[in-house]
DNA sequence: CCCCTAAACATAACATGTTATATATCAAGT
DNA sequence: ACTTGATATATAACATGTTATGTTTAGGGG
């Protein structure tokens, strides 16, 4: 970046650098799992990493759960449905509510994340953000920089690399 | 929140938590210009901001500046063009490019933001951000804390309440 | 001068979020 | 049992980002 308006307007502009920082991470961390074979979204992780840690449950709880809007839920599972990773089953006792499931490979899909990819997705992410820096607006600038540097997926990929053989985080 | 799966997981979700609390700023800020009047979105500000500080520029030119994609800029442009506040002429010696700048209006519009509107969503968002903690997970999660107490929108009409008659920062 | 490649911008197609609204079911009161 | 209001989910309409591609213009060899 030659000149950047978003630094050089502090904290004015804060909310709009956090987005594009944010959506930066996000693209990086698809590539690194498209590279593995894995046909998860960054968007489907949250919906994931709720069903997996909650246990099955219905839209609104995952609404509550995850913090997006109830149509987002509902489409984020129908992509996940139609990769025939989660499943949809009546509640008993009240025919309105639909309650979302892993299926078994998506149960096996997890397990293997767990153990194959979010430590090191993890300890990239805190490397990321390991540095001196106090102020906000600071760590923001250095997380641009190293992202520059060396994007997250790829930081993710040194982190398998370097930890291949070892025990997970 | 009851339970914040982002939450728990630690780094291992800082992207979509990062998303997830800019989209929340953004919107909140949004509601505090509608509130006074002002017709412009969270989206529009990185290309307002872009031609007030570096002056009239390309398309290719903003592009760099911002930090969006190219059609992005094309179409906040359009935006910006059907609300009167900036246009686009041509540049001489190639015809391929269009020159974006502000018109009288805009010009005007952004100079009133800049006195009435702009040093109190800085200090806001500055105070949002005011704390103790150095890990940027901790201060993410006391943004999404302090934001849930009191949205982004009011503390901005915090701070026009409380420095009016003030100098601007 | 013509042709070819590259550049600048516009447009298309798609992804994914939101709010508003429709539909189905429950639950409660009469 | 029947209305009525609330709840759970689905769908529609819209906003706004992206990548891929189309169109026009520049500019540099033959």
């Amino acid at each position: 970046m030659a000149r950047d308006v978003l630094a050089e307007m502090g904290y004015l502009a804060l909310g709009s650098r956090l987005k594009r920082l944010a959506e930066r991470m996000q693209a990086d961390a698809t590539k690194a799992f498209v590279d593995r074979g894995i046909p998860v979204q960054a968007t489907h992780f949250p919906l994931l990493a709720a069903l997996t840690t909650y246990g099955p449950m219905s839209v609104t709880e995952a609404v509550e759960a995850v913090g997006i809007s109830q149509p987002a839920v509902t489409r984020i599972h129908n992509s996940l449905q139609a990769l025939g990773l989660t499943c949809a089953v009546p509640v008993k006792g009240d025919n309105r509510q639909r309650q979302i499931r892993l299926t078994a490979k998506g149960e096996a899909l997890i397990a293997g994340m767990k153990h194959d990819m979010w430590p090191h997705v993890r300890r990239a992410a805190q490397a990321l953000c390991d540095g001196p820096d106090t102020d906000i607006l600071s760590q923001i600038t250095r997380l641009e920089d190293s992202l520059q540097a060396r994007p997250l997926h790829l930081r993710i990929q040194d982190e398998i690399a370097a930890t291949s053989g070892l025990p997970p985080l």
